[in-house]
DNA sequence: TCAGTGATTAGG
DNA sequence: CTAATCACTGAG
């Protein structure tokens, strides 16, 4: 049931905790020019929740690298880190509560500079909307795994508490 | 364990 | 302008 159907705005404008898990199973599609889209299986996610939480960008304030992240949940925000490789993320909440899914995995690519590069993600993605894009979409699967979580990679800079937070969903 | 690699950011 | 930092990866 449900399988197929591109997730809408009501599903990302809400807490990325309740996003995140939810993410896991779902297909994740992409059509970078005009041939057939291809699926993938998201495997893997992180939630980065806020002003509060010192390991997400936009604790920091808003930048004009953060600037999406405190837009409407469903739009895309992507970065470039360490020189090499891009990190593809979905904003989720409302406007003005700046929060974000890190994509950490999706089916045969774990690591989310390795499944960026596949899927073909750059800066021309920064701000697409994920609920009307032609190129980029999320669908519900009709899977639901089991998912179980851990502690965030990568993220030890923010301090104890923030880094130890179970924000990582895998399957 | 560690180098590669360059955008982003804060600060002078 | 400078310099530090970085939500990573692959090689050894």
């Amino acid at each position: 049931m449900g399988s197929g159907i591109r997730l809408a705005r009501e599903f990302y404008t809400r807490d990325v905790l309740r996003v995140a898990p939810e993410l896991p199973g779902k297909h994740l599609v992409v059509r970078p020019d005009s041939g057939p889209p291809l699926k993938f299986m998201i495997t893997e996610t992180e939630a980065y929740r806020g002003n509060e939480d010192m390991a997400c960008h936009a604790s920091r304030g808003r930048t004009k690298r953060t600037e999406v992240m405190f837009g409407v949940g469903g739009l895309v925000y992507v970065y470039f880190v360490y020189g090499m490789y891009w990190m593809f993320n979905v904003v989720t909440s409302v406007e003005n509560d700046p929060q974000a899914v890190l994509i950490r995995g999706i089916e045969g690519f774990n690591g989310p500079g390795r499944l960026a590069r596949e899927i073909g993600i750059d800066r021309t993605y920064y701000g697409e909307d994920l609920t009307v894009s032609s190129r980029i979409w999320i669908e519900d699967s009709g899977l639901k795994p089991v998912i179980r979580s851990s502690h965030r990679i990568g993220v030890d800079y923010a301090g104890e508490y923030w880094s130890t937070r179970p924000w990582r969903y895998l399957i």
